[in-house]
DNA sequence: CAGGATCCCCTAGGATACTG
DNA sequence: CAGTATCCTAGGGGATCCTG
């Protein structure tokens, strides 16, 4: 089977792999799967560059506070470019950088999964037919 | 560029993707990209068939609070199968469902990127492979 | 428009103890 | 061994107001 496959090579190179407690990749992965940090990816995978405004708006419910804090965390991991010109009023550009869109590879497959599967799994699923 | 391929395939399928507020895919990532569920996820695409001790110790840093809140969404989720068999001293056993294998083939590639990259990206060194 | 700065609430999550 | 049951706190995250 593939992963056993991916996994085990990864474990023979670094024993411990994610599984050890003081792995930074944890945290890494910690700042990728935060609540937001996906949307934001996926929408600026989709959408190229985009405002501020405009991630504001595909990320539906986003808080302010919070896009800021996610854009800052994805910006200092160098996940996301941040390009700010100095007009009037203010005008931000967000894109991936080289790196983000390695990690927007990976993530895609993974949200369309869930996108598919979440109906079945969660079981709210629409009622195909309804008696009543 | 592949990615946006993906998103948009899924986009012209279903406008609002996961980036609309009340999409259940965003309640499944929620459950799978939380704090423990990948470790957990990863060790039994490594380990196959592991009881509650083993992932306990491969998961370092779980609490059995949480080894237990998260297997069960995992088992509810119907990615994870349990098996309890009826001994003394007790003995559980946990192994993925194909669904949640199919997760976990998406799910390992993220991870092996987070551990090549977390180095770099967080200005930390990764922890030195052991030799035991 | 693109955010800081604040206040505050809620819960994810840790520590510890107990049980079938 | 494989969990529950409690208690408790840091901080994730929302709402609101403020500013260059």
């Amino acid at each position: 089977m593939k992963v056993s496959h991916e996994v085990s090579a990864l474990r023979q190179r670094f024993p411990d792999l994610v599984f050890e407690a003081g792995c930074p990749s944890r945290v890494l992965l910690d700042h990728v799967m935060s609540k937001w940090s996906p949307l934001v990816l996926l929408a600026l995978a989709e959408g190229g560059t985009l405002r501020w405004s405009e991630l504001r708006r595909r990320a539906e419910g986003v808080s302010e506070k919070m896009l800021a804090q996610t854009l800052r965390t994805l910006v200092d991991d160098g996940l996301v470019a941040r390009e700010a010109h100095p007009v009037v009023p203010p005008h931000v550009d967000y894109a991936l950088t080289p790196l983000g869109r390695e990690l927007t590879d990976l993530l895609s497959p993974l949200m369309v999964w869930a996108f598919d599967h979440a109906g079945a799994i969660l079981g709210v699923e629409p009622p195909p037919a309804r008696r009543d």
